[in-house]
DNA sequence: GTAATATATGAACAGTTATTCATATATTGA
DNA sequence: TCAATATATGAATAACTGTTCATATATTAC
């Protein structure tokens, strides 16, 4: 296969990309991030936070689900930067990471064209 | 199980965390455009169209992988919506859908403390 | 210490998905 | 029409992922 020959305009987007490719490990780190928002479930979990922290059973009412099922993907959000959690009594209490994650589900939504 | 009681304000959160979900519809429609963008080749396709259209076998070189494994993503790419393509003789052209999806890619880079 | 509540986790199974290979379609030029 | 180039796609397999079930850990109240 020979690479196609036409546009200069073409070729110079072609090199530039593959000068400025970002590094396989951030690559990977983005890609996790974004996978671990991919799912409806987990998506729930977000538009659920949204109105502010709140305890793991709070969220699987908002959800629905089994705990654990809720449980395993709140790890998965935590784990991959998107949530973040801390201990009160006998609770934990979950929150989105930071302000980029409610950006990020608004400017998706908004692409989309849902109103949420 | 039951619900915990503590603070009013967990509880407030709950509820308009229930109140305020998202019809299950949209939730499959973000969730499904978060899968499309969240393999790291797919990743790299994005990172590869910043710059401006590309022809699929300058893609191929920018991002590595085969033709065919390349035509198959950017298929996946285009049916949530991520990219959109043109013909130019015998050439497809694709490129980002709009400027929401650099957007996001954007602030998914500032989350993680990547510098792209 | 014991019971109760809240949360987390390991293993297994089922469903999903990415890649490969072979092949098909579409466009161009002779 | 034929050959060459560019792109797309169907099927099969291998790898990955979400859920469930059972159980473990941690905190609080008694």
């Amino acid at each position: 296969m020979t690479v196609c020959n036409h546009e200069e305009e073409h070729l110079q987007a072609a090199e530039r990309a593959k000068r400025s490719m970002p590094k396989e490990e951030d690559v990977m780190r983005v890609a996790a991030s974004f996978k671990a928002i991919s799912e409806p479930c987990r998506l729930k979990i977000l538009f659920a936070l949204r109105h502010g922290e709140m305890c793991v059973l709070h969220i699987v009412g908002a959800v629905g689900g089994t705990q654990s099922a809720v449980s395993h993907q709140l790890r998965i959000l935590k784990a991959n930067g998107v949530v973040k959690s801390r201990r009160e009594g006998q609770n934990i209490l979950y929150s989105l990471d930071d302000e980029h994650v409610l950006a990020v589900l608004e400017l998706a939504c908004a692409h989309l064209h849902c109103h949420i």
